[in-house]
DNA sequence: TTGAAAGCGCTAACAC
DNA sequence: GTGTTAGCGCTTTCAA
């Protein structure tokens, strides 16, 4: 049997296709008794509804929101952090009628999804500015929101004060008394002006650091890759072995908890022999012995901003950057280097803002 | 000025918008040389593409497969199986070019995105199959593929045997001289035929149980909700102590997390006093003290498998449901009951295959 | 290798 | 309230 199509149902009931279209449209445009005769003809013809693609194109909206990200779709789901971005972000959109398309990259060059994907609007989380996939759905002039990175006045973002985070961590350890300060992170990318880096967050966090640490206190940064965990125990292991440092700032609670096991193998006791600071405050600081100092972060106020944000350009609203706050947590995992005056504003206790 | 089409490159190269189209959707259909010219005067336009709207109608296809759960998108993202198994999805969805377009539930009447989004397919994630959305999605006649569930015939399924990963658990707690076992799972809903169940895997997990413990052993089964970790501790809290149990079976590893935690409160101890045995060997049941028995599954498998289903039936290709294999793996949250004697299969060990 | 014709199925805007 | 007109932007088929 043929497709049941708007006409089809309209050659049945005797009317214009119009008039069907607005049955299941509008139905504030036609009387009760012909909208209830056409969705029961429609109904008995097996009509589903209105052709998704038919109406995209006739409408100019789709109903879906596309998420791209730097690598593969698994990255949104196996980082903690990333996941519960993702979730309110999800949710988010739920509750404003809106699908979620997560963006792989482009598997070869004829399909690219960031170019070739029906979409209303897109989230950029995370990704480096210079990526393909960035550059094709800014050519797209669909709205769309940064999320955790800065692609200049043109395109809104929603981020964190991970400056400000930062800085305060740092600040934590000199007030603690530490002088031999480590940092253990992601390569920032070779940018570290102000323009776009690789890695817009950890370029920020390192920039805050930095900030109380000055030239002084700084001994050494080691750059770890963002994937394995392994990696990152590598990295912090050799950070610890080849520098002389009483503390280290993490990248984010996942880079401490390697750091952790870093200093387990090496034989430094935490926080007796090593102050540790991590950051976003992912439930598995709590998790560690002992439980983290770390920077926490709202993320799932980030993605329902996000979320916000798009949908307010997607309604011709304009829309400004939000940065959310930060907050240092003290717990157990920072103290003062042994044999150190303690600094008074140091002493570990309820969380503070910073 | 006025948007850009095929036409308004077709008109200021001076061919025909048939030419254009075929410059960036079959290059082998034309001179490489005029080729060349329109993609450049697209490109100087700034043409970003064919339009994916129009694309979709006119080829009867979007390139983004949709994801249908039972609850907010949360839920792919929150449950770390869940979530491993979605991101197995997305990745291998990648690399078939294929966007994951993630359905939530309707906000309201008039946007059912199982029935309104574009996509060409799609995979139920363990829904209750008498939903409204696994309904809309049925009536579009698009190719389904059923994750951890059984639609009938009609939709092929990729599932596990939890029913002989179960068999295989219970047995196991025989086999070292249980004789009172419990059961901690989720309410499988009230068909307990061979039908639709609500919840497909714990009917089947139950189901498992049951065959070699019979009427004779199973001493109380408990229902918990499946969201929340405090509601199933209390859940388990009120199995401990109004049944006179050895051992428990459990749902998932996340289960037995929150009967880990409940032993614990009223001072059972694990597995001296109580044996426990999970499900889905995640790699939170490595981190519990002691080290939890359970039955393993292959989630990425199962995701992989899901969509080459999927992507076969995109192509024409029939299918036919596939079960994956799951295995026992004991470690130390099993034990002879005190006093008991043993049968010496039971003995524990690496893991073993049932 | 290029082009013309004929839709894909629907909706906005307006007239009846 | 209901119908008419005119596309949305692209691709398929087939002829030149």
């Amino acid at each position: 049997m043929a497709k049941v199509t708007l006409q089809s149902i309209a050659d049945k009931v005797g009317v214009s296709r119009m008039t069907v279209s607005n049955a299941f449209s509008r139905p504030d445009q036609l009387s009760a008794a012909m909208r209830e005769r056409i969705l029961t003809t429609a109904a008995e013809l097996g009509y589903v509804g209105p052709d998704p693609a038919a109406r995209a194109l006739a409408r100019g909206r789709t109903g879906a929101v596309g998420l791209l990200f730097n690598g593969p779709i698994s990255e949104a789901f196996e980082d903690q952090v990333a996941a519960e971005t993702v979730a309110a972000v999800g949710d988010e959109l739920g509750r404003r009628g809106l699908a979620l398309t997560i963006l792989p990259p482009p598997p070869d060059e004829t399909f690219i999804p960031a170019r070739d994907v029906v979409i209303d609007g897109a989230l950029v989380y995370a990704c480096d500015p210079s990526s393909a996939g960035v550059a094709w759905l800014a050519r797209r002039q669909i709205p769309l929101v940064a999320m955790d990175q800065d692609f200049g006045a043109d395109v809104p973002a929603v981020r964190i004060d991970d400056r400000g985070g930062a800085r305060a961590g740092a600040q934590h350890l000199l007030d603690l008394g530490h002088r031999r300060i480590g940092m253990l992170t992601i390569d920032p990318g070779s940018d570290t002006g102000d323009g776009p880096a690789a890695n817009y967050v950890s370029r920020e966090r390192i920039a805050g650091w930095r900030e109380p640490l000055g030239a002084d206190h700084e001994v050494a940064i080691a750059y770890a890759p963002y994937k394995r965990h392994d990696d990152v125990v590598a990295a912090a292991t050799r950070l610890l072995t080849e520098h002389d440092v009483t503390a280290v700032l993490c990248f984010s609670d996942a880079f401490a908890r390697a750091l952790y096991a870093a200093a387990d193998a090496v034989g430094r006791a935490i926080p007796e022999d090593l102050s540790v600071v991590g950051f976003d405050d992912n439930p598995l600081g709590l998790t560690l012995v002992p439980p983290l100092t770390t920077v926490r972060q709202d993320v799932s106020a980030k993605g329902r901003l996000a979320v916000t944000a798009l949908a307010d350009l997607l309604q011709g609203r304009s829309v400004t950057t939000q940065v959310l706050p930060t907050e240092l947590v003290v717990r157990d995992s920072t103290a003062p280097p042994s044999g150190a005056r303690v600094n008074p504003s140091a002493r570990r206790g309820s969380p503070r803002t910073r």
